[in-house]
DNA sequence: AACTATTTATAAGA
DNA sequence: TTCTTATAAATAGTT
Protein backbone atom coordinates (compact mmCIF):
# COMPACT_ATOMS: atom_id res chain seq x y z
CA UNK A 1 0.00 0.00 0.00
CA UNK A 2 3.18 2.44 -0.70
CA UNK A 3 5.37 2.71 -3.83
CA UNK A 4 6.41 -0.54 -3.21
CA UNK A 5 4.95 -3.65 -1.90
CA UNK A 6 6.45 -4.45 1.84
CA UNK A 7 7.81 -7.69 3.04
CA UNK A 8 5.64 -8.78 6.20
CA UNK A 9 9.03 -8.99 8.47
CA UNK A 10 10.48 -7.71 10.85
CA UNK A 11 11.85 -3.97 9.19
CA UNK A 12 15.13 -3.86 10.01
CA UNK A 13 16.57 -0.27 9.32
CA UNK A 14 15.28 1.38 12.73
CA UNK A 15 14.11 4.65 11.42
CA UNK A 16 11.92 3.35 8.56
CA UNK A 17 10.51 1.12 11.47
CA UNK A 18 10.02 3.91 13.56
CA UNK A 19 8.02 5.45 11.03
CA UNK A 20 5.91 2.23 10.00
CA UNK A 21 5.24 1.91 13.07
CA UNK A 22 3.84 5.32 13.95
CA UNK A 23 1.66 5.26 10.60
CA UNK A 24 0.41 1.99 11.12
CA UNK A 25 -0.43 2.34 14.68
CA UNK A 26 -2.66 4.99 14.04
CA UNK A 27 -3.86 3.30 11.26
CA UNK A 28 -4.51 0.04 13.78
CA UNK A 29 -6.19 2.65 16.22
CA UNK A 30 -8.72 3.90 13.32
CA UNK A 31 -9.90 1.05 12.03
CA UNK A 32 -10.09 -0.10 16.10
CA UNK A 33 -12.12 2.92 16.19
CA UNK A 34 -14.20 2.21 13.24
CA UNK A 35 -15.06 -1.25 13.59
CA UNK A 36 -16.51 -0.39 16.75
CA UNK A 37 -18.91 2.26 15.73
CA UNK A 38 -20.15 0.77 12.55
CA UNK A 39 -20.75 -2.86 13.98
CA UNK A 40 -21.54 -1.87 17.15
CA UNK A 41 -18.85 -4.02 18.59
CA UNK A 42 -16.88 -3.90 21.86
CA UNK A 43 -13.45 -3.64 20.51
CA UNK A 44 -10.65 -3.41 22.89
CA UNK A 45 -6.28 -3.01 21.48
CA UNK A 46 -3.37 -2.76 23.19
CA UNK A 47 -0.10 -2.10 21.34
CA UNK A 48 3.44 -1.97 23.33
CA UNK A 49 6.22 -0.45 21.40
CA UNK A 50 9.96 -2.22 21.41
CA UNK A 51 10.70 1.26 22.69
CA UNK A 52 8.21 0.19 25.66
CA UNK A 53 5.97 3.06 24.74
CA UNK A 54 2.11 1.83 25.57
CA UNK A 55 -1.15 2.95 23.07
CA UNK A 56 -4.41 1.77 23.52
CA UNK A 57 -8.14 1.84 22.48
CA UNK A 58 -10.93 0.79 23.62
CA UNK A 59 -14.58 1.41 22.70
CA UNK A 60 -15.22 2.76 25.98
CA UNK A 61 -13.01 5.98 25.13
CA UNK A 62 -14.43 8.93 24.22
CA UNK A 63 -11.44 11.20 23.00
CA UNK A 64 -9.78 11.03 19.76
CA UNK A 65 -6.47 9.24 20.44
CA UNK A 66 -3.95 11.76 19.08
CA UNK A 67 -1.02 9.97 18.54
CA UNK A 68 0.61 11.08 22.32
CA UNK A 69 1.56 7.62 24.22
CA UNK A 70 -1.56 7.50 27.04
CA UNK A 71 -1.96 9.97 29.88
CA UNK A 72 -4.69 8.27 31.50
CA UNK A 73 -6.41 8.15 35.00
CA UNK A 74 -4.87 5.75 37.73
CA UNK A 75 -7.03 3.24 37.43
CA UNK A 76 -7.20 2.58 33.78
CA UNK A 77 -3.46 3.14 34.49
CA UNK A 78 -3.53 -0.03 37.19
CA UNK A 79 -6.04 -1.57 34.52
CA UNK A 80 -3.74 -1.15 31.50
CA UNK A 81 -0.80 -2.66 33.04
CA UNK A 82 -3.16 -5.57 33.93
CA UNK A 83 -4.19 -5.55 30.36
CA UNK A 84 -0.40 -5.97 29.39
CA UNK A 85 0.44 -8.08 31.72
CA UNK A 86 -2.16 -10.70 30.37
CA UNK A 87 -0.82 -9.91 27.23
CA UNK A 88 2.73 -11.17 27.48
CA UNK A 89 1.42 -13.95 29.88
CA UNK A 90 -0.47 -14.90 26.62
CA UNK A 91 2.94 -15.05 25.30
CA UNK A 92 5.07 -16.80 27.41
CA UNK A 93 1.86 -19.68 28.37
CA UNK A 94 4.10 -21.86 25.98
CA UNK A 95 7.47 -21.65 26.99
CA UNK A 96 6.03 -21.75 30.84
CA UNK A 97 4.24 -24.69 29.82
CA UNK A 98 6.87 -26.62 28.12
CA UNK A 99 9.27 -25.36 31.00
CA UNK A 100 6.71 -26.71 33.56
CA UNK A 101 6.29 -29.99 32.07
CA UNK A 102 10.04 -30.78 31.67
CA UNK A 103 10.65 -29.78 35.52
CA UNK A 104 7.64 -31.79 36.37
CA UNK A 105 8.47 -34.74 33.87
CA UNK A 106 12.04 -35.21 35.57
CA UNK A 107 10.91 -34.61 39.34
CA UNK A 108 8.33 -37.64 38.42
CA UNK A 109 10.69 -39.74 36.78
CA UNK A 110 9.37 -39.47 33.67
CA UNK A 111 11.50 -40.31 30.67
CA UNK A 112 9.74 -37.39 27.99
CA UNK A 113 6.85 -35.43 27.91
CA UNK A 114 5.28 -37.49 25.54
CA UNK A 115 4.51 -40.51 28.06
CA UNK A 116 3.89 -38.00 30.56
CA UNK A 117 1.32 -36.27 28.50
CA UNK A 118 0.17 -39.82 27.56
CA UNK A 119 -0.69 -40.29 31.03
CA UNK A 120 -2.05 -37.28 31.59
CA UNK A 121 -4.58 -37.34 28.73
CA UNK A 122 -5.77 -40.61 29.40
CA UNK A 123 -6.80 -39.57 32.79
CA UNK A 124 -8.02 -35.50 32.69
CA UNK A 125 -10.11 -36.19 29.70
CA UNK A 126 -12.22 -33.24 31.44
CA UNK A 127 -10.98 -30.38 29.98
CA UNK A 128 -8.36 -29.59 32.29
CA UNK A 129 -5.63 -31.27 30.29
CA UNK A 130 -4.21 -28.33 29.01
CA UNK A 131 -3.83 -26.63 32.03
CA UNK A 132 -0.43 -27.00 34.32
CA UNK A 133 -0.54 -27.13 38.25
CA UNK A 134 2.56 -24.25 37.75
CA UNK A 135 0.32 -21.80 35.48
CA UNK A 136 -2.21 -21.67 38.28
CA UNK A 137 0.39 -21.37 41.11
CA UNK A 138 1.80 -18.45 39.09
CA UNK A 139 -1.47 -17.23 39.06
CA UNK A 140 -2.20 -17.77 42.45
CA UNK A 141 1.03 -15.40 43.05
CA UNK A 142 -0.07 -12.57 40.80
CA UNK A 143 -3.39 -12.25 42.29
CA UNK A 144 -2.32 -12.31 45.82
CA UNK A 145 0.40 -9.80 44.64
CA UNK A 146 -2.74 -7.62 43.40
CA UNK A 147 -4.80 -8.39 46.17
CA UNK A 148 -2.21 -7.19 48.49
CA UNK A 149 -1.67 -3.83 46.49
CA UNK A 150 -5.18 -3.33 46.51
CA UNK A 151 -5.65 -3.58 50.31
CA UNK A 152 -2.69 -1.44 50.80
CA UNK A 153 -3.63 1.68 48.04
CA UNK A 154 -7.71 1.29 49.49
CA UNK A 155 -5.99 1.44 53.18
CA UNK A 156 -3.91 4.50 51.95
CA UNK A 157 -6.93 6.16 50.39
CA UNK A 158 -8.76 5.40 53.37
CA UNK A 159 -6.78 7.44 56.06
CA UNK A 160 -5.83 10.15 53.58
CA UNK A 161 -10.21 10.66 53.20
CA UNK A 162 -10.40 10.15 57.48
CA UNK A 163 -7.22 13.42 57.44
CA UNK A 164 -9.20 15.46 55.22
CA UNK A 165 -12.62 14.40 56.54
CA UNK A 166 -10.78 15.68 60.08
CA UNK A 167 -9.33 19.20 58.59
CA UNK A 168 -12.69 19.55 56.93
CA UNK A 169 -14.76 19.72 60.26
CA UNK A 170 -11.71 21.62 61.78
CA UNK A 171 -12.52 23.87 58.78
CA UNK A 172 -16.36 24.00 59.39
CA UNK A 173 -15.89 24.89 62.89
CA UNK A 174 -14.43 27.75 61.84
CA UNK A 175 -16.32 28.68 59.55
CA UNK A 176 -18.80 28.78 62.03
CA UNK A 177 -16.87 30.96 64.41
CA UNK A 178 -16.17 33.21 61.32
CA UNK A 179 -19.80 32.82 60.93
CA UNK A 180 -20.66 34.29 64.55
CA UNK A 181 -17.98 36.83 63.83
CA UNK A 182 -20.06 38.51 60.73
CA UNK A 183 -23.25 38.68 62.33
CA UNK A 184 -21.26 40.50 65.08
CA UNK A 185 -19.30 42.70 62.25
CA UNK A 186 -17.86 43.05 59.10
CA UNK A 187 -19.01 40.89 56.37
CA UNK A 188 -16.22 39.40 53.89
CA UNK A 189 -14.49 36.31 53.48
CA UNK A 190 -16.52 34.52 50.62
CA UNK A 191 -12.96 33.49 49.09
CA UNK A 192 -12.35 29.79 48.36
CA UNK A 193 -15.45 28.88 45.75
CA UNK A 194 -15.51 26.14 43.92
CA UNK A 195 -11.95 25.16 42.30
CA UNK A 196 -13.05 21.56 42.25
CA UNK A 197 -16.30 22.30 39.99
CA UNK A 198 -13.48 20.97 37.04
CA UNK A 199 -13.65 17.70 38.79
CA UNK A 200 -17.54 17.31 38.82
CA UNK A 201 -17.23 17.72 35.86
CA UNK A 202 -14.64 15.29 34.53
CA UNK A 203 -16.49 12.40 36.53
CA UNK A 204 -19.60 13.42 34.88
CA UNK A 205 -19.24 12.84 31.63
CA UNK A 206 -20.20 9.18 31.22
CA UNK A 207 -20.69 7.30 28.47
CA UNK A 208 -22.97 4.43 28.52
CA UNK A 209 -21.48 1.14 27.17
CA UNK A 210 -23.45 -0.36 24.19
CA UNK B 1 -12.44 1.78 0.22
CA UNK B 2 -15.56 -0.20 -1.74
CA UNK B 3 -18.42 1.08 -4.27
CA UNK B 4 -19.22 4.01 -2.20
CA UNK B 5 -17.90 6.33 0.80
CA UNK B 6 -19.29 4.46 3.93
CA UNK B 7 -20.15 7.63 6.61
CA UNK B 8 -18.77 5.96 9.55
CA UNK B 9 -21.60 5.37 11.83
CA UNK B 10 -23.67 2.12 13.17
CA UNK B 11 -24.80 0.46 10.23
CA UNK B 12 -28.10 -0.06 10.51
CA UNK B 13 -29.04 -3.08 8.31
CA UNK B 14 -28.63 -5.91 10.23
CA UNK B 15 -26.73 -8.30 7.13
CA UNK B 16 -24.69 -5.74 5.78
CA UNK B 17 -23.57 -4.96 9.31
CA UNK B 18 -22.94 -8.67 9.66
CA UNK B 19 -20.85 -8.89 6.33
CA UNK B 20 -19.21 -5.73 7.28
CA UNK B 21 -18.25 -6.89 10.90
CA UNK B 22 -16.97 -10.18 9.57
CA UNK B 23 -14.44 -8.53 6.63
CA UNK B 24 -13.60 -5.64 8.86
CA UNK B 25 -12.65 -7.53 11.83
CA UNK B 26 -10.22 -10.18 9.38
CA UNK B 27 -8.86 -6.55 8.13
CA UNK B 28 -8.09 -5.63 11.77
CA UNK B 29 -6.22 -8.84 13.20
CA UNK B 30 -4.45 -8.92 9.81
CA UNK B 31 -3.11 -5.20 10.44
CA UNK B 32 -2.46 -5.96 13.96
CA UNK B 33 -0.56 -8.73 13.10
CA UNK B 34 1.54 -7.23 10.13
CA UNK B 35 2.22 -4.61 13.04
CA UNK B 36 3.62 -6.87 15.33
CA UNK B 37 5.76 -8.67 12.82
CA UNK B 38 6.95 -5.43 10.91
CA UNK B 39 7.80 -3.44 14.24
CA UNK B 40 8.72 -6.09 16.62
CA UNK B 41 5.64 -4.36 18.82
CA UNK B 42 3.45 -6.39 21.27
CA UNK B 43 0.10 -6.23 20.47
CA UNK B 44 -3.26 -7.38 22.03
CA UNK B 45 -6.83 -7.71 20.21
CA UNK B 46 -10.05 -8.10 21.27
CA UNK B 47 -13.36 -7.91 19.14
CA UNK B 48 -16.67 -8.83 20.83
CA UNK B 49 -19.55 -8.78 18.15
CA UNK B 50 -22.85 -7.42 19.38
CA UNK B 51 -24.37 -11.44 19.17
CA UNK B 52 -21.47 -11.68 21.90
CA UNK B 53 -19.10 -14.09 20.18
CA UNK B 54 -15.45 -12.77 21.13
CA UNK B 55 -12.14 -13.04 18.88
CA UNK B 56 -8.92 -12.31 19.61
CA UNK B 57 -5.75 -11.56 18.47
CA UNK B 58 -1.69 -11.24 20.47
CA UNK B 59 1.45 -11.37 19.13
CA UNK B 60 1.71 -14.74 21.32
CA UNK B 61 -0.74 -16.10 19.16
CA UNK B 62 1.33 -18.92 16.67
CA UNK B 63 -1.57 -20.23 14.23
CA UNK B 64 -3.67 -17.88 12.14
CA UNK B 65 -6.92 -16.77 12.80
CA UNK B 66 -9.15 -18.61 10.51
CA UNK B 67 -12.39 -16.42 11.17
CA UNK B 68 -13.84 -18.96 13.27
CA UNK B 69 -14.69 -17.50 17.27
CA UNK B 70 -11.41 -18.78 18.73
CA UNK B 71 -11.35 -22.05 20.56
CA UNK B 72 -8.72 -21.46 22.65
CA UNK B 73 -7.38 -23.90 25.50
CA UNK B 74 -8.45 -23.60 29.21
CA UNK B 75 -6.42 -20.91 30.66
CA UNK B 76 -6.49 -18.65 27.53
CA UNK B 77 -10.21 -18.49 28.40
CA UNK B 78 -9.21 -17.27 31.67
CA UNK B 79 -7.27 -14.77 30.65
CA UNK B 80 -9.71 -13.82 27.94
CA UNK B 81 -12.43 -13.76 30.17
CA UNK B 82 -10.55 -10.97 32.63
CA UNK B 83 -9.56 -9.35 29.69
CA UNK B 84 -12.62 -8.76 28.58
CA UNK B 85 -14.09 -7.97 31.97
CA UNK B 86 -10.79 -5.20 31.79
CA UNK B 87 -12.53 -3.94 28.61
CA UNK B 88 -15.73 -3.80 30.25
CA UNK B 89 -14.70 -2.37 33.59
CA UNK B 90 -12.73 0.36 31.35
CA UNK B 91 -16.09 0.94 29.64
CA UNK B 92 -18.24 1.46 32.69
CA UNK B 93 -15.53 2.96 34.90
CA UNK B 94 -17.26 6.41 34.71
CA UNK B 95 -20.36 5.04 35.49
CA UNK B 96 -19.18 3.10 38.58
CA UNK B 97 -17.16 6.53 39.76
CA UNK B 98 -20.09 8.48 39.66
CA UNK B 99 -22.47 6.01 41.67
CA UNK B 100 -19.27 5.24 44.19
CA UNK B 101 -19.19 9.15 44.56
CA UNK B 102 -23.18 9.61 45.32
CA UNK B 103 -22.68 6.89 47.82
CA UNK B 104 -19.91 8.15 49.57
CA UNK B 105 -21.33 11.54 49.67
CA UNK B 106 -24.95 10.62 51.23
CA UNK B 107 -22.89 8.45 53.73
CA UNK B 108 -20.81 10.85 55.02
CA UNK B 109 -23.58 13.39 54.55
CA UNK B 110 -22.32 16.04 52.03
CA UNK B 111 -25.09 17.47 50.22
CA UNK B 112 -23.45 17.15 46.75
CA UNK B 113 -20.36 15.75 44.77
CA UNK B 114 -19.65 18.75 44.44
CA UNK B 115 -18.58 19.93 47.77
CA UNK B 116 -17.02 16.20 48.46
CA UNK B 117 -14.84 16.81 45.20
CA UNK B 118 -13.46 19.99 46.54
CA UNK B 119 -12.57 18.19 49.41
CA UNK B 120 -10.90 15.36 48.20
CA UNK B 121 -9.57 17.80 45.92
CA UNK B 122 -8.25 20.50 48.19
CA UNK B 123 -6.36 17.28 50.28
CA UNK B 124 -5.42 14.53 47.80
CA UNK B 125 -2.83 16.50 45.75
CA UNK B 126 -0.98 12.93 45.15
CA UNK B 127 -2.22 11.45 41.77
CA UNK B 128 -4.78 8.93 43.94
CA UNK B 129 -7.41 11.91 42.96
CA UNK B 130 -9.35 9.95 40.92
CA UNK B 131 -9.44 6.86 42.58
CA UNK B 132 -12.59 5.88 44.29
CA UNK B 133 -12.69 3.50 47.23
CA UNK B 134 -15.51 2.06 46.18
CA UNK B 135 -13.34 1.13 42.77
CA UNK B 136 -10.45 -0.34 45.05
CA UNK B 137 -13.28 -2.12 47.26
CA UNK B 138 -14.67 -3.56 44.35
CA UNK B 139 -10.98 -4.61 42.53
CA UNK B 140 -10.50 -6.57 46.12
CA UNK B 141 -13.22 -8.82 45.47
CA UNK B 142 -12.94 -9.19 41.99
CA UNK B 143 -9.88 -10.44 42.78
CA UNK B 144 -10.37 -12.57 46.04
CA UNK B 145 -12.64 -14.08 43.93
CA UNK B 146 -10.49 -14.92 41.19
CA UNK B 147 -8.25 -16.04 44.03
CA UNK B 148 -10.46 -18.70 45.08
CA UNK B 149 -11.31 -19.77 41.71
CA UNK B 150 -8.16 -20.60 41.15
CA UNK B 151 -7.18 -22.15 44.39
CA UNK B 152 -9.98 -24.31 43.83
CA UNK B 153 -9.03 -25.37 40.19
CA UNK B 154 -5.69 -26.36 41.49
CA UNK B 155 -6.90 -28.58 44.14
CA UNK B 156 -9.06 -30.13 41.57
CA UNK B 157 -5.94 -30.68 39.41
CA UNK B 158 -3.92 -32.19 42.23
CA UNK B 159 -6.34 -34.03 43.19
CA UNK B 160 -6.57 -35.81 39.63
CA UNK B 161 -2.88 -35.96 39.10
CA UNK B 162 -3.17 -38.18 42.55
CA UNK B 163 -5.28 -40.34 41.01
CA UNK B 164 -3.49 -41.19 37.85
CA UNK B 165 -0.01 -41.39 39.64
CA UNK B 166 -1.59 -43.77 41.78
CA UNK B 167 -3.17 -45.68 38.96
CA UNK B 168 0.15 -45.19 36.89
CA UNK B 169 1.99 -46.90 39.99
CA UNK B 170 -0.13 -49.69 40.37
CA UNK B 171 0.32 -50.52 36.23
CA UNK B 172 3.96 -49.90 36.76
CA UNK B 173 3.61 -51.98 39.84
CA UNK B 174 1.66 -54.71 37.46
CA UNK B 175 4.07 -54.17 35.06
CA UNK B 176 6.69 -55.53 36.89
CA UNK B 177 5.11 -57.72 38.65
CA UNK B 178 4.19 -59.62 35.16
CA UNK B 179 8.03 -58.91 34.63
CA UNK B 180 9.22 -60.85 37.55
CA UNK B 181 6.74 -63.55 37.03
CA UNK B 182 8.47 -63.77 33.70
CA UNK B 183 11.96 -63.87 35.58
CA UNK B 184 10.55 -66.95 38.25
CA UNK B 185 9.77 -66.23 41.38
CA UNK B 186 9.75 -63.04 42.95
CA UNK B 187 9.18 -59.62 45.16
CA UNK B 188 6.83 -57.37 45.17
CA UNK B 189 5.67 -53.86 46.59
CA UNK B 190 6.97 -50.97 45.99
CA UNK B 191 4.10 -49.03 45.89
CA UNK B 192 2.52 -46.18 47.49
CA UNK B 193 5.75 -44.41 46.48
CA UNK B 194 5.63 -40.67 47.37
CA UNK B 195 3.07 -39.10 45.13
CA UNK B 196 2.62 -36.25 46.98
CA UNK B 197 5.85 -35.68 46.85
CA UNK B 198 5.69 -34.43 43.34
CA UNK B 199 3.49 -32.60 43.86
CA UNK B 200 5.07 -30.64 46.28
CA UNK B 201 7.62 -30.52 43.59
CA UNK B 202 5.22 -28.99 41.07
CA UNK B 203 4.01 -26.04 43.26
CA UNK B 204 7.88 -25.24 43.54
CA UNK B 205 9.14 -24.99 39.77
CA UNK B 206 7.36 -21.78 39.08
CA UNK B 207 8.49 -20.05 36.08
CA UNK B 208 10.23 -16.12 37.09
CA UNK B 209 8.48 -13.63 35.19
CA UNK B 210 10.45 -11.34 32.37
C1' DA C 1 -18.07 -16.73 -1.11
C1' DA C 2 -16.36 -14.16 -5.34
C1' DC C 3 -15.86 -10.11 -7.91
C1' DT C 4 -14.43 -5.30 -8.92
C1' DA C 5 -14.95 -0.35 -8.75
C1' DT C 6 -13.51 2.69 -5.44
C1' DT C 7 -11.84 4.34 -1.39
C1' DT C 8 -8.09 3.99 2.01
C1' DA C 9 -3.77 3.19 3.80
C1' DT C 10 0.83 3.76 3.42
C1' DA C 11 6.11 3.38 1.53
C1' DA C 12 9.25 6.27 -0.11
C1' DG C 13 10.87 10.73 -0.78
C1' DA C 14 11.32 15.64 0.62
C1' DT D 1 7.32 14.39 12.92
C1' DT D 2 4.65 16.14 8.60
C1' DC D 3 3.33 16.48 3.69
C1' DT D 4 3.03 14.60 -0.84
C1' DT D 5 2.23 11.15 -4.19
C1' DA D 6 2.45 6.78 -6.48
C1' DT D 7 0.94 2.45 -5.49
C1' DA D 8 -0.65 -1.44 -2.74
C1' DA D 9 -4.55 -2.98 0.07
C1' DA D 10 -8.98 -3.13 1.95
C1' DT D 11 -13.59 -3.26 1.29
C1' DA D 12 -18.89 -1.70 -0.12
C1' DG D 13 -21.97 -3.06 -3.01
C1' DT D 14 -23.09 -6.46 -6.26
C1' DT D 15 -23.62 -11.26 -8.26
Amino acid sequence: MGRKKLEIKRIEENSSRQVTFCKRRNGLIEKARQLSVLCDASVGLLVVSASDKLYSFSSGDRKENDGTPDMVGYEEQILIKDWRRTLIDMEKKHADDLNALDLLSKSLNYSSHHELLELVESKLVESIVDVSVDSLVELEDHLETALSVTRARKAELMLKLVESLKEKEENQVLASQIEKKKLEGGEADNIEMSSGQNLQHQTSCNSPAA
